[in-house]
DNA sequence: TCCCTATTGTCTATTTTTTAGACAATAATT
DNA sequence: AATTATTGTCTAAAAAATAGACAATAGGGA
């Protein structure tokens, strides 16, 4: 494979995803673990080809992470301090590797390449646990999902970029009616306040949010799910997708 | 001066500023006209040095070009297209002023450089018009406020990116409480709807805006403004800046 | 089979917020 | 002192959000 810093990618500009998933009731995101000495965990990134939209490489990081590419993606900041590079974590990563720096793995030039100061867009991804099989990079020793609430702490300001994420991803959920992309095709009225108790972090009423997402003319109602607890079985529900606005010309 | 190409500059990326302000019950961009035969307009806009953060840069992008630098600035977006660069409208430039080229005013190198894919990380900023004294660059013919519905058809996707701002701006405007920054220090009630409306391009009730923005807490009522029309004087208002909450620890 | 329990779906009452209508106050002008 | 165009604010009506209540029901157990 070609060295990091011969390939055609621009320059000092890299994506930053931030892929949450929901299960056990709990919101989390996808994070890798370098393949080096030091528990180093980062958000799955990458460079952008040359050739390629913003749009289109996160899209490529992102298959390139979960298997999938049908995915809700959104930049929703760039974070661009003047300090913001690789230097300081990969000056604790060489020292706590030396034996293989000592081989071919990173050449200088490499080094040099990935510790300049790094502009980076961070984007937010929603996907449904279930469909997503997580992938290693050849530098990962594993990828993993990790609660929101018990992330590990994350290389530069990942953990801050995860932040502003969930951030605008509570700011945006009302909004945009995103929130199903997070669940499986089908879902309880139960499992919908759920993933938004787990969002927003905080208990809604159940008889009022039921309203409120069905006054929101978009769920589909389906058979009902019989769970075998003793007890009125609920309805599934589908997301109906809606057909787009008309907008005004 | 240092041609473009050879500053200490990110390379291929740029930073586009949308600067409002309001007069005449007019909602407003600032945007400059270049030096050269042909109509062309553009957004303010720049590069970010090595040893700056990307705010840094776009508020010496600002400073440069309205003489003030206390300002409302906030990023709302990355355009990142892969054809995204200003080779067509160089194109056109070049044709249209070739007496130019003859002279040293752009190198092979400098154009080259400033012809390449370039990927534009969006801010919008929000002036008091009355304090802004618009300064050309070395490459501008002239430098004016457009009315938002009367802009010029500009280089690249700049109309483009005035739309999003424009719709980041409305997005933001109740919840950030910052369309104070386009207003003087003390204005009327009314001066404050006609902004609203200018925004918003549509009508507001005066009654129940003047509650609304009194229950905001955010305004100090202050003198009358006798403005020797023959009706009750209206009161001056003068944005009452919030003590910032207390953040959780 | 028939009650019991936990949960679900929905209805109604209450409270809060938004919108619409009305009117007194007032700064000149006549 | 009456007139006029605004301004500031109050109240009524409508709409939306919140809280409380209850019937329906899928088993479990006597």
């Amino acid at each position: 494979m070609q060295p990091l810093s011969e390939r055609d990618y621009i320059q000092q500009l890299s994506i930053d995803c931030v892929i949450f998933g929901y299960q056990d009731k709990q919101l989390k995101v996808l994070s890798p673990k370098l393949d080096f000495k030091g528990d180093f965990w980062a958000l799955p990134g990458g460079f952008i080809h040359q050739q390629e939209s913003i749009h289109e490489a996160a899209f490529r990081i992102l298959e390139d992470r979960t298997g999938i590419r049908d995915i809700y993606l959104e930049q929703f900041r760039v974070f661009g301090d003047a300090e913001r590079s690789n230097v300081q974590f990969m000056g604790r990563l060489v020292e706590l590797n030396r034996e293989k720096f000592d081989s071919h793995l990173f050449n200088r030039k490499e080094f040099e390449w990935l510790t300049r100061r790094f502009v980076s867009i961070g984007y937010y991804a929603l996907v449904d646990i279930n469909k997503v099989v997580p992938r290693k990079n050849d530098i990962d020793e594993s990828i993993d999902w990790y609660p929101i609430k018990a992330l590990p702490t994350m290389i530069m300001d990942h953990n801050e970029i995860v932040e502003k994420a969930l951030e605008t991803l509570r700011a945006n959920l009302d909004q945009k009616l995103i929130a199903f992309n997070l669940l499986p095709e089908t879902f309880t009225m139960k499992d919908l306040q759920e993933l938004y108790e787990a969002i927003f972090d905080k208990p809604f009423a159940r008889n009022n949010f039921q309203k409120k997402m069905l006054d929101l003319n978009v769920l589909e109602r389906l058979e009902k799910k019989y769970t075998g607890a003793a007890n009125k079985a609920p309805y599934l529900y589908r997301f109906q997708q809606q057909a787009p606005l008309l907008e005004a010309v």
